[in-house]
Parts: structure tokens; sequence; C-alpha cells
DNA sequence: GGGGTGACCCAGT
DNA sequence: TACTGGGCCACCC
């Protein structure tokens, strides 16, 4: 059976993850992926970061950076100034993952 | 139908 | 720590 599902959905799945990222957290495109692969079976960092790069902007993309902490390209300031502002510390041009890596808790959909 | 691109990730040097 | 190469998968021409 091919659960066919649309494009919007998994699209949307992943804007209403990133809206869940508390403040002062951050969470990496790979982590998303990860997140979304067992409810969508499909998952890929590359897919979240574009899926970002096109409609990111109607929630805190900010919050979501590389697996090395690093603020998406282009952005770089805003992204830093936006999360210093909530409080995440820097390692330099890096976010310090170790302190402010999140996820989501098991079974809140 | 075929090929190039990208807000990525991992491993090696 | 920084740079390079390969793999990945959906989207656009």
């Amino acid at each position: 059976m091919a659960d066919e599902y649309d494009p919007r959905d998994y699209i949307e799945a992943v804007l209403d993850l990133v809206e869940r990222i508390p403040v002062g957290r951050v969470m990496s495109y790979g982590a998303i992926a990860e997140c979304l692969a067992p409810r969508f079976g499909r998952g890929s960092a590359r897919r979240v970061g574009t899926i970002m790069a096109l409609y990111g902007g109607s929630v805190p993309w900010h919050r979501v950076v590389t697996v090395n902490g690093r603020t998406p390209p282009g952005h770089e300031a805003v992204a830093r100034q936006r999360l210093v502002a909530e409080g995440v510390t820097f390692r330099g041009e890096r976010v310090d993952m170790a302190a402010h890596a999140w996820s989501p808790e098991p079974g809140s959909a």
C-alpha cells in the first residue's frame, strides 16, 4: 500500500515542529527529519532545509540550525541575534548544541 | 526522460 | 578546527 500523502502535509509537519521548539532551544535539520521519519517514512536533512528555505518565513526558523550549530547561510547575523536574545549561548559563530539541543517529547504529536 | 541544484550530514585528512 | 569528497532525496528546467 502506498500511503500517499500530500507534500504539503510533510511541510506542515516540519513547520509545526519548528513552532514547537521552546524559546532558548534549537533543533538541527537532521533531528527534524529523524523525528518525522517514523511518521512519514521519508526524511532527509536536505529536504527539511529546502522546506525551511521556502516556507520557513512563517516559523521561528532561527531556532533551526545545522548539527554543527551553524546558522543558516544568508541569515547568520539575524539568527544569532535572535537566538542570543532568547538566551542561547554561542561558541564563536556556532550555537552551543550540547546545551541547547532540543527534542520533542515522545507522544506529543 | 534526463540532468543539475540545494538553509544537509558523515568520514577522512 | 577547517577543508574536501561522497551520499542523500525531492524539486525545477
